[in-house]
DNA sequence: GTCGCTGATTAGGCTATCCTAAGACCGTCT
DNA sequence: AGACGGTCTTAGGATAGCCTAATCAGCGAC
């Protein structure tokens, strides 16, 4: 696998994440996730698919072949290790970190990962709670459910935030709500109102919306 | 200063170090430095121009403007510092590093470059020896001379290394010719012969070459 | 079956960056 | 002076990205 352009690894994370969950992705999926027109992504597509790197069949829609998706793994891996060194090493706050490690993961040789791996103890997951994909790009996630899903009276463990805008994680940190931190659902009111969650002792209404991109276990 | 793309971040790097020692550079010089063709830095030259980080008065051949200059001692800082850091956390070798930090300093973020300062304790120097500019681009150098320039008898201590090729990089570091190592001349050959010099107990002859890429004070 | 929507692709262009080949400029040597 | 050699720039062309506008393809609604 030769040296891959920084644009073209941009691409191939974001497909990645857009392919995470199983199901191809579409042209259109791309051009938004990459914040690009249908044509540019369309053209990268086609690109990627004569670099063996998507599949071949384009009925399915969009998917990673193996090298892709290993490909695709090692650029989050070195992303979410990029944000672990970021927040513990250098103390940054959590919700700056995302931007710079856009940046630094397409600058990190496999030299310089598995050493930075090391130095950071191996962390399993990135200071928003996403799991690190190992060095053979093996992702192992537990069943992940969003906290607008509980019902009153759940009870759950934040797992991960899925969105990395930085006032979203503000909002979340000043609340407490933070990867590992314990939840309880108090109601959830109709129509696609709030949740009215419990954390340390405190309550607050949190929009669907925000709880949607928070995912819990237990 | 918007934000400029990492080519010419290269280029203006390439060109701050070529007119370190005061004497503007030529148009040549930076298309070697670059590895690219005379009319592809001619292109360049003319846009840093526009962009007034390169002197107006083509007369005096090319010399950075004050911003210019400031642009390029960030970027030389950032390199170095992230040399410091592969060294002194990673622990990678002194060899390797350059290369890496190459990629590494288009990828840091003010904030992430005053972090890792910090965080490294403000090292005055890379791991070749070679000076870091502090947060404004100052770069306080004390006057240094080849080694090659020594006498037989002359006494010094290494400061850096000019050339950061890993093979010399590994050679010098296995005879032990690091920053900070006194060294002893014991003959110059003449025609440009070998130098011999005496290190921690050890002779060596080094090539009058090598001997110019080590630079030493007192 | 055809209309029309939605999504994907083609067409045609722009910029940045690179190249080679061909001029222009300039100082020197005869 | 005039030819020569080195250096720089102009000319012309490639590629990777990106864009808008227009076309094409599939599919549900009538």
């Amino acid at each position: 696998m030769g040296k891959l352009t920084q644009s073209v690894e941009e691409y191939l994370e974001a497909i990645f994440k857009l392919t995470r969950d199983g199901t191809p992705a579409t042209v259109g999926q791309v051009a938004d996730a990459m914040g690009v027109s249908p044509p540019s992504a369309s053209e990268m597509v086609r690109r990627l698919r004569a670099a063996g790197l998507i599949e071949d069949d384009r009925a399915n829609g969009i998917d990673l072949t193996t090298d892709g998706r290993a490909e695709g793994a090692r650029l989050v891996r070195r992303h979410r290790l990029s944000e672990r060194f970021l927040v513990d090493v250098l103390d940054m706050p959590w919700d700056a970190v995302h931007d710079e490690a856009c940046r630094l993961e397409h600058a990190l040789s496999p030299e310089v990962e598995a050493r930075l791996a090391a130095q950071l103890g191996n962390p399993r997951t990135c200071p928003h709670g996403q799991v690190i994909p190992d060095e053979d790009g093996e992702l192992d996630e537990e069943p992940l459910r969003p906290l607008s899903a509980l019902e009153p009276g759940d009870e759950a463990t934040i797992s991960c935030v899925t969105e990395e805008k930085a006032d979203l994680l503000r909002y979340l940190a000043s609340l407490g709500l933070l990867p590992d931190t314990e939840v309880a659902v108090e109601s959830v009111a109709p129509f696609g109102g709030p949740v009215l969650v419990r954390v340390e002792g405190a309550q607050y209404a949190l929009g669907r919306e925000v709880a949607g991109k928070i995912m819990v276990r237990g």
